[in-house]
DNA sequence: GTGAAAGCGCTAACAT
DNA sequence: ATGTTAGCGCTTTCAC
């Protein structure tokens, strides 16, 4: 059996509400004791047990951070920047993989594992209505769930990114315009799509629905998409991918198709992962701020888990176009 | 609040430990009174608290998963597959970031909350040593720390992988051959960079200090320490990089320096990630079988937890070379 | 087959 | 400033 506050406040000579204290630093405990329990707790490797701990407190200092799609370097990176906030502010930040709360019944964020949530990948809604009936603060980052009452969310300006790109395409001169849009149920999927055939319309051109992919977020997916449309329709001179993970696909496609880049085809990603800018790629893409969109959501959980009056808050976060060499103008 | 097992208890009237029983199918329960409990507890939407539970029975079906370099694709990769791994077995994967464990003081890894831990990224024996002590199981994957006492670990063929690159590299008619090497502080570092000199060595070449390079797995340090060995050593035909990621960097390299690869320079990497395979890079690698890694790792410890007098078991697994487009002889 | 009661290790309210 | 006590929600004897 592993040491407990018993343990110690015997070794100490003093009472285990009194090493609860010292050890909390808590006032009401002088500096002597906690000391002296300090020194014992260290001597005989005392670690609190959490669910102890948690059960008292209903607190657990851990916040769920819900992903599926860990092999997508943009969700490994905004991961790695969510963990490092959280941090900051001591807590703990435990990832869900998507399968894990499959089942409702016995998904751990229910069990009070958690203070809060973030929700990264998802696109089934039912995990936020359930979140949301049960009173758990939760916010959402870069993908959020279709309208109804405010929740709390962090996301890039899907459709400026999507504007942006279809201005720098007609500037080239392009008409001949393809999209490997994402999954329609996600909004970086359906949003990056529609502000893009948006723009793009008011300028007069239209999307052939051939032109038009759709796929999971995976290279492999972006490539055998990308293959399927620029077979489709081999007149296209540039594609649009909802996210740099597809570009990468289709880049891939381009290189077995035997088409030049950006000579023969221009493609555009949206995201800026760090292997974006990769010469093998020099991928021109929409560059998100991953690390504001980790910092602002995670503060702003976090301030709603101390303080539960705080309002929902949704925050657009601003994009950019970041011109690198997969663009260029139509060949003649 | 939430709802406790007390409220199903009073609504389907019975008594609390019935509820908890029933819940569990345990036997000593009648099949009505069983469907009962369930359908009163769905009702109310009930889910019993970890935290009780694992204060009660000093489990948590939680393994901790400890990785440093989430970003790093390999580990991604590996998380996702014991994330996988763990869920057949009834158990939840958490993964634990490297920062979270700093303080051994305050480390989730002792406070009870998890069952065992896998161990990916560590080099720091500090911690294992620690793990060790207060008898949690645990495994390693990929990584293992230097000689002691036997520990269960999972590690491919590092030696022989290396051998495998020496081989290649000499059949081809290399010569001037240099090192991306990993961390020396790493099993994967030092392992693969003694068993490529060792290999070399025998057929009498021997690497010059200023061509080998050692560096954090990492791209960009894969590619400015690139930079460095083939500024340092520009007669340099061959790159043998102790990872992908090293691997991708050092290609990055060779295309700012004008290095064409494969004519000019070849390029091997070890662990074979799902990104090696991209036209972009068509990297000759050594592969892994992570997935293999992930499965034997996660079921000997499981095996462990629920069996403690379980021997450790130290697993070396085979590797093999995948021959892509980025080897070639040497320019004459 | 089911209920009553003890106890897991901690925090917090109440005494002193 | 410190000790005493109750109680968090669960599992698990032990009675019946």
């Amino acid at each position: 059996m592993a040491v407990t506050s018993i343990d110690v406040a015997r070794r100490a000579g003093v009472s285990q509400a009194t090493v609860s204290r010292a050890l909390r630093d808590q006032r009401g405990t002088s500096e002597a004791t906690r000391r002296h329990v300090r020194k014992v707790a260290r001597e005989l490797g005392y670690v609190p047990l959490q669910s102890g701990r948690s059960l008292s407190t209903s607190r657990s200092r851990r916040i769920g951070i819900v992903v599926g799609e860990l092999t997508n370097p943009f969700y490994a990176a905004l991961v790695a920047s969510i963990v490092h906030e959280l941090d900051a502010r001591g807590y703990l930040g435990v990832l869900l993989h998507d399968s894990d709360i499959c089942e409702p019944d016995s998904a751990p964020i229910f069990d009070g594992s958690f203070d809060g949530v973030l929700l990264t990948t998802t696109s089934d809604s039912r995990l936020a209505d359930e979140i949301e009936r049960r009173g758990i603060p939760y916010c959402l980052i870069n993908r959020e769930i279709s309208g109804r009452r405010p929740v709390s969310a962090n996301v890039p300006d899907n459709v400026l990114g999507a504007e942006l790109v279809a201005e720098l395409l007609i500037e080239l001169g392009h008409t001949e315009i393809g999209v490997i849009a994402g999954p329609a149920t996600t909004s970086t999927g359906s949003e990056r799509l529609r502000g893009f055939r948006d723009a793009l319309a008011r300028h007069g051109i239209a999307l052939h629905p051939d032109a038009v992919g759709e796929t999971a977020f995976t290279i492999d997916g972006g490539c055998a998409s990308a293959r399927a449309v620029l077979t489709a329709r081999p007149a296209l001179t540039a594609l649009f991918c909802a996210n740099d993970v597809l570009a990468i696909g289709a880049l891939e496609a381009a290189t077995q198709l035997a088409r030049q880049v950006p000579d023969q085809l221009t493609v555009v990603g949206f995201d800026d992962i760090p292997l974006a800018r990769l010469r093998a790629f020099d991928l021109t893409t929409v560059a998100v701020d991953l690390t504001a969109l980790a910092r602002r959501a995670t503060a702003h959980l976090l301030d709603r888990v101390e303080d539960p009056q705080i309002e929902p808050q949704r925050v657009v976060h601003e994009v950019r176009l970041v011109r690198r060499g997969t663009h260029a103008a139509p060949p003649r």
